[in-house]
RNA sequence: GGUCCCAUCGUCUAGUCAGGUCAGGACACCAGGUUUUCAUCCUGGGAACAGGGGUUCGAAUCCCCUUGGGAUCACCA
């Protein structure tokens, strides 16, 4: 078998470097009319939720495929069969689906899926996976080897110790054959190696880092194969992405080191490189890595701090609970995480795309930021939808740099967002997100007067229900913690807005129609008279009163989605409250 | 620790490849103003080329060193 010596041979890679440009470039003058053959793909491994840095290179991935009228593919690498599982694949379909990010192949899911070079998922490849590494063995490319994980475990501790990089010592291929033969029989446990050929230096080709040259002893017999029979990531992805004809590999940097074997296996399988752009990493705000174990972090944090010895009643099993605290390394599950954040007040960071959602983003919102974080149009342009992303990307214009990750500028966007669309789109919006995560406010009467009295306040859909909850709460179980606010409008001044309340509850009540237009006359009538025209000293006192603090939505709207018998209610109730525990 | 990657306002970035406008925009922040609360909205403001050497008439831009940050060194992907 003839085993190309390393890139630069091919066409492809001869080609790679700037090809987004040539190829736009060609669509633009109209000059290429045939359908171009690149492809990307994204390809999570389904052991837990769609992050937004995975999500951000599936974004790139899907609008360079669009970019050049390529072809974006969607692979599931489950070949860890311990940490995978149906219901994360599931989950990344659904995340994938909700940003609108649609694969043309892959696992079949909605509007998603399709091609015929399946199967997309990694675990049902194995056949092929057989057939290309007997081709390695074929050419003494790859070696059986038996140490157990414990010797390897010794031999890295030992390399740590003496402060040098850990390289596997080729112990196995030195046995003979006969010995190999007998382990083999005997059943004994063993992995495949690749055989890394001898050589120079190993350059790799990126198109958003540029070359990079490392030397060939950097690079150890990797293990291919594994002791369960199934391929590891390096020798699945080489197979997968050339057999799929993928051209473009998105990543995230942490593979760049890896690229140097991926390299390596394509040659001594007979593939081309694929064109390589490594995007760098995103961070949270105080540098450390924005990773999935930051809500277990957030949660131990809040736990200590206060002292909570166990598990608030029904959150969290006692024994999922002790196994948490047995060690920093044994996480909650997502559910028990949600359920014990919910019951002690701490709010998680949000990690997952899934967590945007929940928390009342737009997806178009989410799309354009984690855009924005590695890549820009130029011009002073930032906000910008999918049409504009796929007729503008280029990777010339990725950026190396890694960046941090700002909620504020996220929610600077949602607001605007939110703010252009029109009442209908904000309301039906609004309330397919209330359908999943607050079904009291979908179940609202007067749902359409609740979506129009928040839409220009909200910068997410969750802004507006955390802000009316008084509106699903009963009449009676409004309280009145006295904070600064409230205490200012009812209780201080001369004149306080207590006492006003007799009068206004007198005002309201006379009123015939109960709509926005009269209690807002009513309102400024009040204010007229008991107030010098000051209206806030009139409605002040009438929100803190029915919404048990001092924020609401308009005081009007307010009302009438509270009704005028809850209305008078709760005047009645706080006036009595306040009346029997101070001093008025 | 070895190897590799990265470096412009607090943050995301434009400008770098083809050296030459008081380094531009957005978010955040600060000061005013509008508003019945919160949120909006309007006006104004401060704010950066990590440091040091070169090359050049001229360096954010090209080269080198230092410093800092990050990734990686699995039978995880």
């Amino acid at each position: 078998m003839v085993v190309p010596s390393y890139c630069c041979v091919c066409i492809r890679c001869v080609r790679s470097i700037g090809t987004n440009t040539r190829l736009q470039k060609q669509k633009k003058t109209g000059a290429g009319n045939m359908s171009s053959n690149v492809k990307t793909r994204f390809a999570p491994s389904p052991t837990g939720h769609l992050h937004v840095g995975g999500a951000r290179t599936a974004i790139y991935c899907w609008a360079f495929a669009r970019a050049n009228e390529g072809k974006f593919l969607l692979r599931i690498e489950d070949t860890d069969q311990k940490r995978s599982s149906e219901q994360a694949t599931a989950g990344f379909f659904e995340d994938l689906q909700w940003l609108n990010i649609l694969w043309d192949e892959g696992p079949t899911f909605e509007k998603a899926g399709g091609g015929d070079e399946g199967p997309y998922f990694q675990a049902q490849r194995l056949p092929v996976y057989r057939e290309q590494l007997q081709k390695l063995f074929d050419a003494g490319l790859a070696y059986y080897a038996f140490e157990t994980q414990k010797e390897l475990g010794e031999e890295r501790k030992k390399a740590r110790e003496e402060k040098r990089a850990y390289r596997y010592n080729r112990a196995s291929l030195e046995l003979s054959a006969e010995i190999i033969q007998q382990n083999l029989d005997e059943g004994k446990p063993h992995v495949v190696r690749f055989k890394v050929p001898e050589g120079g230096p190993l350059t790799m080709q990126d198109c958003v880092i540029g070359d990079v040259t490392v030397e060939r002893s950097e690079v150890d017999d990797f293990v291919i194969f594994k002791g369960d029979g199934y391929p590891t990531y390096h020798f699945a992805v080489v197979v997968d992405d050339a057999l799929m004809n993928v051209t473009h590999v998105f990543r995230g940097q942490e593979h760049l080191n890896n690229t140097f074997k991926h390299n390596l296996l394509q040659d001594a399988l007979g593939f081309e490189h694929p064109t390589y752009a490594h995007m760098s990493l995103i961070f949270n705000p105080d540098g450390s890595k924005m990773s999935k174990r930051d809500k277990d972090k957030t949660l131990r944090k809040f736990v200590k701090e206060n002292q909570i010895e166990k598990a608030p009643a029904g959150c969290v099993s006692d024994e999922a609970w002790a196994t948490w605290q047995a060690s920093k390394d044994n996480q909650l599950s997502t559910e028990d995480a949600t359920h014990l954040s919910e019951a002690l007040g701490v709010t998680l960071p949000e990690i997952n795309v899934g967590d945007f959602k929940r928390a009342g983003y737009m997806p178009e919102v989410l799309l354009n930021y984690l855009c924005l974080l590695g890549w820009s149009p130029g011009n002073d342009v930032e906000q910008f939808d999918a049409a504009f992303l796929v007729e503008n990307f280029s990777l010339d214009r990725i950026v190396k740099s890694p960046a941090k990750f700002d909620r504020a500028k996220l929610l600077a966007f949602n607001l605007d967002a939110l703010q252009k669309l029109t009442s209908e789109e904000f309301e039906s919006r609004l309330f397919s997100w209330c359908e999943v995560y607050a079904p009291k406010f979908a179940a609202l009467e007067n749902f359409a007067l609740f979506a129009s009295a928040n839409h220009e306040r909200s910068k997410t859909y969750k802004d507006s229900t955390e802000t009316s909850h008084f509106l699903i709460e009963p009449d009676d179980e409004i309280s009145w913690p006295e904070s600064k606010p409230v205490k200012k409008a009812l209780l201080k001044g001369e004149v306080t807005g207590l006492s006003r309340i007799p009068a206004i509850i007198d005002g309201l009540k006379s009123l015939e129609e109960w709509t926005n237009e009269s209690i807002d006359a009513c309102l400024h009538a009040l204010a007229d008279s008991l107030a010098d025209g000051s209206l806030g000293k009139v409605a002040q006192p009438v929100r803190i009163a029915v919404a048990g603090g001092p924020v609401s939505p308009p005081i009007g709207d307010t009302l009438v989605l509270l009704g005028k018998e809850s209305t008078l209610h709760r005047l009645e109730r706080c006036h009595e409250h306040f009346a029997s525990t101070c001093d008025v």
